[in-house]
DNA sequence: CTGAAAGCGCTTACAG
DNA sequence: CTGAAAGCGCTTACAG
């Protein structure tokens, strides 16, 4: 008279003649465990094709085994690369994300209960978001590990591009050339989704541009919204504006790209009569010949995410903030 | 010698004097309480601000209380407005949804894996995306509850609007005016994320434009990105063709907003010179008197959701396909 | 309608 | 380095 097994793992427990506590060791990379004996097991998990389950585990660990990444959106192609970096980093901790996109500031209060599905995992990555603007009514626990990306706080892990910076060496760039200077902004989110990203990018700019003696007037700083078809339109503006020679900063490479090619229907040849900057160096950045501030977007998801892990293996070091400097990339349109 | 509680439930158990089974079906709705019971339990459980350990109760139930939301991506107004309708339907059983953007071709694989979070939940929702098409080399198994939002399929619950229909009446509508024709399309995604949402819009509007007698040639068909500056910038291409008469059905109403922008600004008068359709009918679309497509967004997403839920809880019925008509909206655009 | 008890499938001190 | 056993905090037949 053979016992049932009552749990899969029991199942992997016998095949491979090693009790179930060791199974589970070997399950969460215990270091405890005889080379030969891992071996074993893992072949019998193999031939089982067994996976544990998700809820068991979590119930018996304490731990969710994932970490909630809160975001204003997802649908940019930035977003979509912090998360590709972030995703990569937790697969080497068998880690999964689970997001949360705030979306709309009535939607906020969703989040506002201490109790929600987000706040039960193990950590917490805020992305170009303000953890602190957001709750500044109704705090909620950031008890537990807690970092942001493509932002910057006092109170926790920060990784961030400096953005300043990116914009100050596009303007020293530009400003070498002659002609008159324009800037084309993205549109911010309304408080508290709002970043100072692109903000700081004009500050960097006009700073670079000052120190050339050149001022940078109200009408030469457009506002779109973040699309090609922004990039487009803005650029139509700044020809009825002035023909040529011009520069223009677009902060980012969609529009960039959007300016490229009205720049290109209207006739004007790049370079000697128009220079035009973007940032991001997205991959098809290249390929359209744009100059532009290069920042690793992924990275800032990878080295967030990592942070975020140590401090879930239990880092208690103090804060610590990354910042990466933007590279300028120069190419065909400057 | 008081006997210590070991989880919080039994602490509801112990300050409400009822037994922690009954506790539990308290909290799980179950019908056979009686309704004083209840109360007493429901105060002790505010009291004590009880809120049951996720983690335990998804492992003894079996359920995980949530579904899983499958998407292109979230950003646009019309996922938002999706997943509000869902949240708010699943609000009504306790429910949570886990989101789940593929956002690019390549990021599909992290899909293929038949035991990858997403597929832990209970139910799985797809917006504007087809599951047979997205695992057609890779099936993956989807042997639990499934509805389809924005799309259609044979084999699955379906809720969508007839967006045929749609291009249909926006057709007949305008061909009562006279001058020339132009409709305005969105870029799909790449196969396999792609919908033919705006491809039968267009037929729509040709078979009604064909009923009249009129052929809307090739080069008045004119693709953009999705976005305020994709509508300015076809309006711009649009009266390089024909000054007026014009009669514009943009498709959307963010389209039809950059239609209406570059149109004033050419000083052409609206209805008299120009005539402007959208479609959606978000809620801004009033202020600004555009003329559209009605379709329900929330409710798309509420009903699928809802029709999910049943499957949870059971139905076996056979296969339902829910269309929402869109209804034209008249206002100060056309 | 309610309670006592078993059980969900793992992890993890504890002892060896 | 490994195993037997207890335990994680709920849900749910089962009996009444």
């Amino acid at each position: 008279m053979k016992t049932v097994p009552k749990s899969a793992i029991e199942d992997v427990a016998r095949l491979s003649g090693i009790s179930k506590s060791t199974v589970s060791r070997v399950l969460n990379n215990h270091p405890n465990v005889k080379e030969e004996t891992r071996r074993i097991v893992l072949k019998a998990i193999r031939k089982l094709n067994y996976k544990p389950n998700l809820h068991a585990r979590r119930f018996a660990s304490g731990y969710s085994y994932a970490i909630s990444l809160f975001l204003p959106e997802i649908g940019t192609q930035f977003y979509g690369r912090v998360l590709k970096g972030v995703e990569e980093e937790l697969d080497e901790y068998s880690y999964d994300v689970a997001l949360f996109p705030l979306l709309s500031q009535e939607r906020l209060k969703r989040f506002s209960n201490p109790h929600a599905a987000a706040y039960q995992n193990d950590g917490f990555l805020f992305v170009s978001l303000d953890p602190e603007k957001l709750h500044h009514l109704n705090p909620f626990p950031l008890s537990k590990p807690t970092v942001l990306a493509d932002g910057y706080s006092e109170k926790f892990d920060c990784v961030y591009v400096d953005n300043r910076l990116g914009g100050y060496l596009a303007g020293q760039y530009l400003s070498s050339f002659p002609g008159e200077f324009f800037i084309i902004l993205v549109e911010e989110f309304e408080f508290p989704l709002s970043t100072r990203v692109f903000g700081e990018r004009l500050l960097g700019f006009e700073t670079a541009l000052k120190e050339k003696g050149i001022d940078i007037p109200q009408r030469n700083i457009i506002s779109v919204d973040f699309s090609l078809g922004g990039g487009q339109i803005a650029a139509r503006d700044v020809l009825q504006i002035t023909k040529s020679p011009l520069n223009i900063f677009a902060t980012c490479d969609l529009l960039a790209l959007g300016v490229l090619e009205e720049i290109r229907g209207a006739g004007l040849s790049l370079k000697d009569e128009v220079r035009v900057i973007g940032f991001d160096d997205q991959p098809w950045a290249k390929d359209y010949g744009i100059t532009t501030l290069h920042q690793p977007i992924e990275e800032i998801g990878k080295t967030a995410a990592h942070l975020l892990m140590e401090r879930i293996k239990g880092n208690k070091g103090v804060t610590k903030a990354v910042s990466f400097k933007p590279k300028l990339i120069k190419r065909n349109s400057a």
